[in-house]
This record gives structure tokens, sequence and C-alpha cells, in this order.
DNA sequence: TGCAATTGTTGGACGCGGTACACAAATGAG
DNA sequence: CTCATTTGTGTACCGCGTCCAACAATTGCA
């Protein structure tokens, strides 16, 4: 558990190509990285509740405000990996080939996100978060993310459904884009509390919505 | 907005026969109802985030410690009205007829939770939720209340599964589970969504949830 | 009537997350 | 060099939620 502070006259000299070279301005000197090992190596010492926001900042060397710079709140640490694999779902639904049906399609685009985490990339938040009483942290900033993906499947759904879309159309359309990221949910809590012997997520994904996609397929009308 | 502080000499002689008389200890002066109503006026003056528990118990007539007696957080004043409509979940899973299927029973447990919110109960956090920019809060405080009852339905299931389940049999009723919950939360959604033309809430809770509940049937065993 | 025991209410203080704002530092462009 | 732009920092502040030591009101017992 190394101190970062300054360690050399000035700490940016270790650091200083980082920003984008292309853009003016000051470039960015202390990494998000830092602050994630930071943080990691706190929560597992003494808890998620028990470690504080300047706690963080000041074994990454850098001020309490810079932390709010880059991460929007202390939680958002809990699902930086997460956050991550997720960032890559609106392409892999824009990258379905048209032949798919609507579910088929969600599906296909699901477990190409859920094939970014195996045995060797677990997001340790999940893992280990009844050892750091974060439940309630995960559980309080999770729906958001939930549905902020629901959202991005619903509205899928709804154009690939066509245009003539009634008012039950719309209610199962929302519902499946609801369901179907709760039971990726779901299925994402049982593999990690599976242990070491857990493979890979996505059959697990797979798995756990099929279902869900069966069901819904045809109350979305002909996909 | 009447201000209910002490507009008598004592304010408990108003309010004397509230607490339970049969267990000893002083009574509960200040009432739960007080600090809702107060909150409900304030947050549709101000708007949620305007509005801190200062102002709260102020209007109410009450310290600010004395709020926390009564609620844990500020946000579960926005649940109020839900979680007395789910309260009756337990209830209505175990009194469920054994001759129904799982997926039929957790349905049918389902309506009549929903049955209890019809045009003239509706959760007023939910409808008026952009106006008052509660949005944030609610996803933040949501999940939570979700999964609680999703722990009890996927409990239900394992136990009328039967106990012959593997571990395929474990991720299908947790999956089933949130996907039900989330599908319904979509659903209510969708109906305070739909303004004054919206009827009773159960009509679309369950046509959100009969594909979901269609779909994981065969995956669930023989129920 | 007086005395515990119990329960609710209150005041005060504190820690922490998150925001706002002004200023310093570091770059690229003209 | 000068200026605009972007990042880091210091400071102050607000509000939620917790904790603790009092005080108030009621019941039950002697």
């Amino acid at each position: 558990m190394p101190d970062r502070t300054r360690t050399e006259s000035t700490r940016t000299e270790s650091t200083r190509t980082e920003g984008t070279p292309g853009r003016a301005g000051r470039p960015r000197g202390s990494s998000r990285a830092m602050l994630e090992e930071a943080a990691a190596e706190l929560f597992l010492e003494q808890g998620y509740a028990g470690t504080t926001v300047e706690d963080i900042t000041r074994r990454a060397g850098v001020s309490r405000n810079t932390f709010f710079n880059y991460f929007p709140a202390k939680s958002d640490l809990l699902w930086a990996d997460v956050d991550a694999g997720l960032a890559e779902l609106p392409r892999a639904l824009a990258d379905c080939p048209d032949g798919l049906g609507v579910t088929d399609a969600v599906r296909h685009a699901l477990h190409q996100v859920a094939a970014g985490f195996g045995p060797g990339r677990v997001p340790w938040a999940l893992t280990q978060a009844d050892l750091m009483g974060t439940r309630g942290v995960l559980e309080a900033s999770g729906l958001s993310r939930m549905m902020k993906q629901a959202d991005l499947v619903s509205r899928f759904v709804a154009e690939r459904a066509g245009s003539g879309a009634g008012a039950g159309r719309d209610l199962a359309g929302r519902c499946y884009a609801m369901a179907v990221l709760a039971a990726a949910v779901a299925a994402a809590g049982v593999w990690a509390a599976a242990g070491v012997s857990r493979g890979n997520l996505a059959p697990y994904v797979d798995a756990g919505i099929a279902p869900a996609c069966a069901g819904y397929r045809d109350a979305l009308g002909a996909g």
C-alpha cells in the first residue's frame, strides 16, 4: 500500500503525457486509475462505509475535489468495471443483423456484453459485496443503471417492432425491457455468487433471459 | 397550509389517545400521518430536493430527530403508499390455492396486490416524479424494494417447485422473480404515466407480467 | 401516593457526501 | 507574449443521517 503522495518534486512530472495531446488546456495529471486502485485497496482494508472520499484522495495523492471530477459519486467506484462493459450495449444492439427477431437480437446483444466478463474479470464489488457491507449502496445505485439500459432496449424494441404500435405494444415493450434486464442482473448475481467454480458470465445470462425472451416474443408483435 | 405548531397549550392534548394503551411508556404524540401530510404539501410547493427534513418537521410541529423515529430516510416518504400495498404480498403469496401452478400463483398474488391501487389511489410520488425531480431518488431507493419483493417470490418459487432443485432451477427461479417484479414495476410506470385515463393498476400489471410467467413456466419445472 | 421502568421526544453535536465558487497551474493557438 | 481552455486545489457551505445525553409522559407496582 504505497503512498502515492508527492514522492518527487512535482507529481505531475511522472504523469505528464496523460492528457489527450490534441486538445488545449491542462492535461490530466492524476489518473482515474490511481483513484480506483486506492479505493480498491481501502475498501478491502476498511470496508466501503469505513472509507471516506478523503481517505481515497489522500492515498491517491490528489485533492478531494479532484475525486468528483472523475466520479460523480463515491458509489460509482463500485460500478467502474460494470459500466465499462455496459457501455458496449448500444453498439451491440445496433450491430445486430436485421434478420433476427427482436427478442433474439436483444438476447444476442446481451450475450455479447456478457461475453466481456469471464473468470478473470469479475467485478469485485459484486463478489465481495457482503464482506464490505455494500449491498445497500449497490442496490441504491443499481436501479438507475438498470433502467438506463432498459430504456435502450425499450427504444430498440419500439424501433424494430415497427411504427404500428398500440398502447398494449408499448406496455409489453417496456415490461420486456425491464424484465430481461432484471433477469440478466439476477443471472449475474448467481454467477458472482458461484465462487471460483464459475466460468464465463455469458451462459448464465443467456440461460437466465431466454425464458423472458420467449415469453414476450408474441406480445411484441411480429419481430 | 396550516402550521401545526402548538396552537393549544399543549399539543399532546389533541392527540392524547394515539398510543397503544396496553403498553407502558410515553405514547406517540405526533402522528406519522402529520409528517406525511406536511411532506406532501412541501414537496408540491418546493419540490423534493428543495425541501429539507427540517422544513417538514417544522410544519409538522415536531423536532427534526422525531422524523427519523418514523422514517429511516427522507426518501421513504415517497414510498409510504407503495410500501403499504407491498406489505400484503407475503400474505397474498401464502394464501394462494395449492392447485395453481407456481407462475399462476405469483400472478394471482401480484394481481391481488395491484388491486389495491386504483384511479383513486395513485402513489403521487410516481405521477409527479418528473415535476418534483425525484426520478434519481426514486431509482436509488427503488431497487432495494424490488429486490426485497423478488426475494420473497424467489423463496416462494423455490418452496413450491419442490426440493429436487438443481443449480439451473435456482438460476431460473431467481431470474423469474426479478423479471416478474421488474415487469410489474414497468407496468406500474406505464399506468402512472397514463394520466387521468388510467383505470385500475391490476390489468396493467397482469398484462405486463403474463408473458414473463408464461416464458419461465417450463424452466421452473413442474409446478 | 410515591417510585421504578419503559417509551417517546428533544437538543446538541458530529461525520460524511456532494456542490459551488474563485483562483492557480498547465497547455495549445493566434 | 497573450489569450482561451481545461484541469487541479482551497475554502466554504448545505443537508442527510447518526449518536448520545437529557427530559417528558405514561404504566405498573408497592
